[in-house]
DNA sequence: ATGGCCTCGGTTCGAGGA
């Protein structure tokens, strides 16, 4: 099976293209970030229509996250236990022997602002979370934009960007804390190309240049890290009309 | 030097993203 996250900023403007990358791509699970709509506006009809089963945790404007599969999903939580948040931003489910927790964490806009001490408090539920789940089950994925390049590898100019929001050492000790769960960094378990990323600045012409940051994940459990066969970064959609500044992070399972 | 772009809501600009 093949295992997918996007973060498409906007599945209204993105639709299509989520079609469309996902007949070529066929992913078993995509898993969605920033679809920026309520649930009552979800595109669930559509998706139906081109074979996706689909769970969704929406709100209008910002954030929200949504799962599609080939077949029957458990929906087991779509928030953090313990943390009182008002933004959609995780969706766990359960898909035949896979739980997929499918996070959208908080940018954090900038170091010390109180949304950078949001973002931490929110990756410090995400471990607790995460602790809990990994004692009920055994093959479980947490898929989908960390805002967090792990390490300078990941990111273009690390010179330019050190210390500052999505690389801070603060963030990359949370990052690693969730890792130290037991979970890996699959991109990581095999050779990649240098200087791969997943996201891409609008402005500048970042894509064309290749000044981006890793900051796209599919973190597994070891008994599902030892089914996977190899993870891509799939640039492609980043360079289609209209794209979203995130591009498919593809996992192959066996 | 410092912003460049895109999306949304709700109107034509500000907020948020990364």
């Amino acid at each position: 099976m093949r295992l997918a996250t996007w973060n498409v900023n906007s599945l209204r403007v993105r639709l299509e293209q989520v079609l469309a990358w996902s007949a070529e791509a066929h992913p078993a699970v995509l898993a969605l970030q920033e679809t920026k709509m309520a649930d009552d506006v979800f595109p669930a009809e559509a998706l139906n229509e081109a074979g996706w089963q689909v769970e969704f945790a929406g709100q209008a404007a910002y954030n929200g996250v949504a799962v599609l599969a080939d077949g029957p999903m458990e929906r087991l939580a779509d928030a953090l236990p313990g943390f009182d948040d008002e933004q959609q931003r995780l969706l766990t489910v359960k898909i035949r022997d896979l739980v997929l927790v499918n996070v959208y964490v908080p940018n954090g806009q900038a170091v010390g602002a109180d949304k950078y001490a949001y973002k931490l408090d929110w990756l410090a539920a995400l471990k607790n979370y995460l602790r809990d789940l990994l004692k009920e089950h055994e093959q479980v994925a947490v898929a989908g934009d960390f805002n967090i390049a792990p390490e300078d590898r990941d990111v273009h100019d690390p010179k330019a960007w050190e210390g500052s929001v999505l690389v801070s050492e603060q963030e990359r000790a949370a990052f690693k804390a969730l890792c130290e769960l037991g979970l890996a960094d699959s991109f990581r378990l095999f050779d990649q190309p240098e200087q791969s990323y997943s996201w891409w600045d609008y402005r500048q012409a970042a894509f064309r240049r290749n000044r981006g940051l890793r900051i796209d994940h599919i973190l597994m459990s070891q008994t599902l890290a030892k089914r996977c066969k190899g993870v891509h970064i799939d640039v492609a959609p980043r360079a289609w009309p209209r794209p979203s500044d995130h591009t498919p992070v593809v996992a192959e399972i066996d």
